[in-house]
DNA sequence: GATGAATGAGAATTCATTCAT
DNA sequence: AATGAATGAATTCTCATTCAT
């Protein structure tokens, strides 16, 4: 242990410089859109020079790609750890995870993540793609599982749906029925939609 | 008499101008998204110089916001004109008619569409809040005079889960599963997803 | 007399709109300096098309010369008028005379006259520059003729610091001193210092 | 120590830039007059990009203001050092070093304070004003304390003619009897002017 | 003659990015 | 590594002037 005394100041001082400068970026987006984050804007927030963000990120885009990188592995962290054995849970089990880990992941930070979103639908930014359609390998496996306890017949389209359902209204909540969202009654909704969709009793 | 000869010449010119205007606008957001949709691109992609715009918007917003407007009237027409007596049907066809209503009015132009509810998200275009916020008020009323046969209890919140779920669904299916939106097979699948969470067999 | 019955109606058209033209000129010139003095702004006022306006006036700087031209050639009908027979009258009464004509003179319109003021001084209108040189002529000629009556020895510029200060004290009281100049306690002032200057017990 | 090596190389820089700004607007000023007077060409008179420009300086206005701010400066600093004891001296010194004051202020840049006074009296930049108040309440103490050496009963009303006939007949003279001014023969008639007014034998 | 829609060069301002210190 | 001054292409918007109707 005694070891790595005094480790790279170097590296240390980086670490906290693009730290800074992530999470300056991720204010600076949520409370001035995309078009409105300034380079200049956001090292300035970081206390920090542009050159020194520059010395970090090559661009602009590379920049907001970082902040998004960053948000989408914490969800994916989140979403990870709650449904790891959701395989081996009952539809009515799975579905009630699968929803309030959605919604815990959209609690982690609704602003940025409503800010990406945008960007995703806009710039096109591909990780947080690759998010989603991981999510809906893993439900489409899970239903074609359960394919004699469920209604659907067209899995992969039941699997988009259902996905894209949830998403949704998670999303939209963050965005416009924040007490649904906080107060837990948006869970039981969406689980109510999904069951009966799915066709299992609630 | 002789049926309207020389009508205004003056205003015709006008008007076809203003819609040439529209129209570049319209295809200029969807190509290049609002932060890169520059005046004097739309200028010329309407055949019409940068003065001409500005003599009939004060500005890049007003432009934008007129866009917007002609497509919320045309969607407004459609969804009005086939849901027009909506009131007096069953519940399966009810929510049948109103879903393919939505699909409709989203098949106008997709893209538009889409273009323009990142703006409502981003910028806050209020007329298109406001379309949703009508709408939500119908059915929140159809609900309620229909409150025993339908499985949910608190009507409000379920007028809303079921109108941002069909138009969710809808709108992503616009962007990300074309076909699915071109062949009618969404339309099904969604009204299976409301009836079921309203309780009424499909 | 009875003759002329309907006189060219087009002529008297065309006058009514030549006046209405220079007198939204002159009003926008007064309200807004002549940077924003726009030419469709001219028209507007004027009730009148920029078409029309550029019939009768081949750019911006014609119209607003015309404007000055016409200010000059009323404060110049007003001076001569009361000045025509200066050259008879004693000094004092001489100057007091010549004090009162341009201080009547500014009266005409002194918002237009400080406009047109700082064009000559900005852009240069020669038409009043023209006005000033022909009236320092008469003051050389007439203090020539009682060259031993009077203090200053250089007449030359005896006359163009007679002039210069009349018209300075004058302007400036209508842009700074209003009440000054309405009492007609400055035309009291102004003769005492003309008059002192030249040596003229007052 | 050792004599102040390696100053501020970066505010030396800035430093050297915004004089450089300020140096090419007042040339443009003079030779364009304010509307014709474009940053970006005062950029590239400066040697410099409109980037740097709008670096120190937040719009048009604010540039210009930043040079008459500077030029009333170096005015009024010369005009204090000249006339700082005027108050113990006799009428015919005062009016003679007051004189000369105001003819070296406007030889510091009579162009520049052309162009500036233009813009005084037309978009009204205060700073000049204030200069002429200040100047205008030490004239009228003056005047007050020696109200019984001289003519004018009104002494408010003499110190502002006092003030506008010095100032009108230089600023005058700067503009279309250079030669007078630069030859001191305009202090000696302007002197005479006001020490005759104010009744005191020259 | 009158009209006013159309034109487009030109002006102010912004901001991603570079590079000398 | 950090700094921040400098760059200049790109963008929004204005307005004198023209010309088809």
């Amino acid at each position: 242990m005694a070891a790595t005394p005094r480790k790279q100041p170097t590296q240390a001082r980086s670490k906290a410089t693009v730290t800074a400068v992530l999470d300056a970026t991720a204010r600076v987006l949520v409370l001035e859109g995309y078009a409105k984050t300034t380079t200049n804007h956001v090292a300035k927030v970081a206390g920090v020079s542009v050159g020194s963000l520059y010395q970090y990120f090559p661009n602009k885009e590379a920049l907001v790609m970082a902040v998004a990188e960053r948000h989408a592995q914490a969800m994916v962290a989140l979403l990870a750890e709650t449904m790891s054995d959701l395989g081996d849970q009952p539809i009515r089990v799975a579905v009630r995870t699968y929803v309030d880990a959605v919604v815990a992941a959209h609690l982690i930070d609704p602003a940025l993540h409503h800010a990406l979103v945008m960007l995703v639908l806009q710039i096109g930014l591909e990780q947080f793609r690759e998010i989603d359609e991981a999510a809906l390998a893993l439900i489409e496996v899970y239903l074609d599982e359960r394919r004699d306890q469920i209604l659907p017949k067209d899995r992969k389209t039941a699997a988009w749906v259902l996905m894209t359902t949830v998403e949704s209204l998670i999303h939209m909540a963050a965005i416009e029925r924040h007490e649904l969202l906080r107060s837990g009654r948006l869970n039981e909704e969406i689980c109510a939609v999904i069951l009966r969709y799915l066709g299992v009793e609630s």
